[in-house]
DNA sequence: CTTGCACCCTCACGAGGCGTGAGGGTCAAC
DNA sequence: GTTGACCCTCACGCCTCGTGAGGGTGCAAG
């Protein structure tokens, strides 16, 4: 019987002499037996266990879920696969979403800010609708069902066309904002002040009925609460969404 | 000024208190000020560095590249960045790589391994050829050289049918060992001797030159070494790899 | 037989990014 | 003044090894 020692299983498997040692340690990988020297020393069995190891190790999968899974036999060990490789699914969209993010960013910074409202304010619409809902009521109570409703209704009775108009009319208030950021003009101060008005009517439109301060200084809290608000915003410039709603809390409070 | 308390800024920012505890310690954001009771207060700098975090935590980057990132100004962030992102490419080529490979193990374990030959083999084509050619240089030396232009010529002769009947007789042959593998069959038994004629004949027909037994165990040495081989070895069945040189090794040695 | 060198062993700390208590002050409202 | 809800500072744990330190072992050449 061939007897390797961990150098030369190590080097015939890509692994460290350490990474052996270890998966010793946890039990994970022992050797055949160990010399009276203490030396350890492996045969093939190792080698090929090994070699499973490392094949669920690239999947990210962590050493005592391995351990658990090289006891269970094929029929188990493929439906363990499948799982993993939604999880692996999903991480690959992840990145996909943050290399988005990135190019969108730059974009941004290097001032080339020409995205399609499609992209950017894509958010807004359609499946997502129904969990800012879902969030909006449990946060606030049903009295916030009414509102959203409304809501829900004008912008269904907007045409295409009239949505990128409005779509459009935000995206230009919130770049005046973000360069106002930029520029470390006070969310407070009277520049800032118009085009928060500007805002506020917006929302006031887009809900189809007046804006109160009070439910305006609500909706800032919503933005700053709720991620999908704040990654949409932070996407605009970082610090953005503080930005956004120090100026909308201090309008509010103007008003009061 | 508004001054936060751990838990509040905690709760508008989606981190832990535990964690501005820590980006304490490390110095990656200080509060604004700490009151004689020992207790952090943040106002809206401190915010807004925080989402900066936040946002370049989400890629991935260390914290403590987090740190020098954000002393830079905007110019540097954009190189950064872009570095950055393609990281974020290959781990998503990864990830997309492992789900494939997933697959293809599915597949295999379920005896469905209807899969194309242009697909598994294809690692035996194009670019990688140069790869291992170096590989091999620079462990078997000069004397590989010639070698290697030989096969590179064998296989540019080839028609395009030569090379699927090639690919399709290697494929068989692997299979067949597989099995042999699956079946716990001795790997210096005759059953598996004969399949491991049937593999160097093609070894010898792919170099288009015999191919002794001595050059057929090197080959065995350069499965188990290089990694390529050893993924492309391991995904037709874990443990393979070293199945197939064992016997390939076994068949050596008899000739010897 | 000695010398040397490559290899083997066992501790044991470190890194990254916090989670999770333990043990004990502080603040605001009733 | 008493409750809670906060706040603080240690300090260990997790996970997978990397990286020494300090010291034994095996094999070949001189």
């Amino acid at each position: 019987m061939k007897a390797l020692t961990v150098k030369q299983l190590a080097a015939i498997s890509g692994v460290t002499v350490r990474t052996l040692h270890h998966y010793d340690e946890i039990g994970l990988l022992k050797p055949a037996y160990v010399g009276e020297n203490g030396y350890r020393y492996y045969e093939r069995e190792q080698l090929l266990r090994l070699q499973q190891i490392l094949f669920h190790r690239e999947f990210g999968i962590p050493l005592n879920e391995i351990a658990e899974l090289l006891e269970l036999d094929g029929e188990d060990q493929v439906g363990l696969l499948l799982r993993h490789r939604e999880k692996l699914e999903a991480e690959a969209r992840r990145y996909a979403d943050l290399i988005e993010t990135i190019d969108r960013t730059i974009a941004g910074l290097q001032g080339q800010d020409e995205m399609k409202n499609a992209d950017l304010y894509k958010g807004f619409s359609a499946e997502k609708q129904d969990e800012y809902e879902a969030w909006l009521v449990e946060r606030y109570g049903d009295r916030m069902k009414d509102d959203i409703a409304r809501t829900k209704k004008a912008m269904a009775k907007m045409s295409e066309a009239e949505q990128k108009a409005a779509m459009q009319e935000l995206h230009d208030v919130e770049q005046a904002l973000a360069e106002g950021l930029r520029r470390g003009v006070d969310p407070a101060s009277d520049a800032v002040e118009r085009m928060i008005a500007r805002h506020r009517a917006w929302v006031a439109a887009a809900w189809d009925r007046p804006c109160t301060a009070e439910a305006y200084s609500g909706l800032a809290d919503l933005y700053l609460s709720h991620p999908d608000f704040v990654k949409r915003y932070e996407t605009i410039e970082p610090g953005f969404t503080d930005y956004l709603t120090t100026a909308m809390k201090a309008h509010a409070a103007r008003q009061a």
